[in-house]
DNA sequence: GTCTATACTCTGATAGAC
DNA sequence: GTCTATCAGAGTATAGAC
């Protein structure tokens, strides 16, 4: 019942990362440095060592905890078997788990390239673990007729980043609240795997 | 017939220009120094300064350029009027020059968050101008029924977003040719707008 | 137009006091 | 764990010789 004396709530380390967070999203992570990162959390630049041996390593927790927790958050969705279904369910997740991270996301999908090597290997294939979860619905559907989609690969990055283009425009209190926004995505999504026939 | 003494080809400001957008293009705007740039054709960094007043100024050239020339390059397409036509015209239009202009146009989409207040704001109108090309065959394709877009400036921003993709995976000589992808890319755009009672 | 040299600032990172 | 002080290097940009 009682708190703990001295825990104010998060911790400096939690509070630098979302500051870089926040900062690499909005400028990027080479024209962010550690003092601007420091001065966000309120410490000097070089307590920032204390928790992150280095700005690349900083970056490469964000993005590999970013990921993992996208990875495992997915698994837990347990998607349906029939494609149809499993593509709305992909869609929706991750619509709603790009709006509630739009930093992480953000700095996910713009700063691979700022990633020196081991980090960047390890983190590639990590995003790339994600994308394969959606190629794999794409080509079940391909096969059983559910979608037309002769190249499941092509369909697979094209959807994603439809998807995660909303992140570069969408902001709070626009006009079409995020739900409408995702029922929209959902439609666009299905409607461009749908076979000649017909979407129902 | 004779060439020009001294012209070896292009000269030294159109090869910084190019050198800027591919390292731009590759580590982005703040990863790269003016070093980097005049290592790249050849010359010391002071020289650069000959032909551009600072590195900001180096960048918003680039990026005005690429956005004067997309436009007028649309311009002289004289899209159809048919909804259906426009919008395959403008699809394949934008994937071919973006597959032809691979480091620009990485750079345009990516870069805008480094460009500083009044550069910014003019580049920012000639980018929304381009995004308004679309919108609006989009927006008559709604109102005649030949396009199901409730909302045409979100179908423009999915599939703009959709189509820029294709330069964050596309790789010369990959498995695919270039005329495919178009073809595949040409086909989800269409499929996505498809009024429910089909494509044809 | 380019070179070399340089001014000045900022950067990532470290050391030692508290 | 944070502070202040500091280092070595790299950053943009300028000046003057050629």
């Amino acid at each position: 019942m009682a708190r703990l004396a001295g825990v104010t709530g998060k911790d400096t380390a939690d509070r630098a990362r979302r500051a870089a967070a926040e900062l690499f999203a909005r400028h990027g992570y080479a024209a962010v440095s550690m003092r601007d990162i420091a001065a966000e959390v309120g410490i000097g630049a070089g307590a920032l060592y204390n928790h992150f041996a280095t700005k690349q390593d900083l970056l490469a927790e964000l993005m590999e905890d970013h990921m993992k927790r996208l990875l495992a958050a997915w698994e837990e969705e347990s998607a349906p078997d029939d494609p149809a279904e499993a593509l709305e369910a992909f869609t929706r997740f991750h619509m709603r788990f790009h709006r509630n991270r739009q930093d992480d996301v953000h700095v996910a999908y713009m700063e691979l390239r700022s990633l020196e090597q081991p980090n960047f290997h390890r983190i590639e294939r990590l995003r790339s673990a994600y994308e394969t979860e959606l190629e794999q619905i794409i080509a079940k559907g391909a096969e059983t007729g559910a979608f037309h989609a002769p190249e499941p690969k092509i369909a697979t990055m094209a959807l994603i980043a439809m998807l995660t283009g909303v992140t570069n425009w969408y902001r709070q209190g626009g006009r079409l609240s995020p739900n409408a926004i995702e029922d929209l995505y959902v439609d666009m999504a299905r409607r461009a795997l749908a076979p000649t026939g017909g979407t129902a």
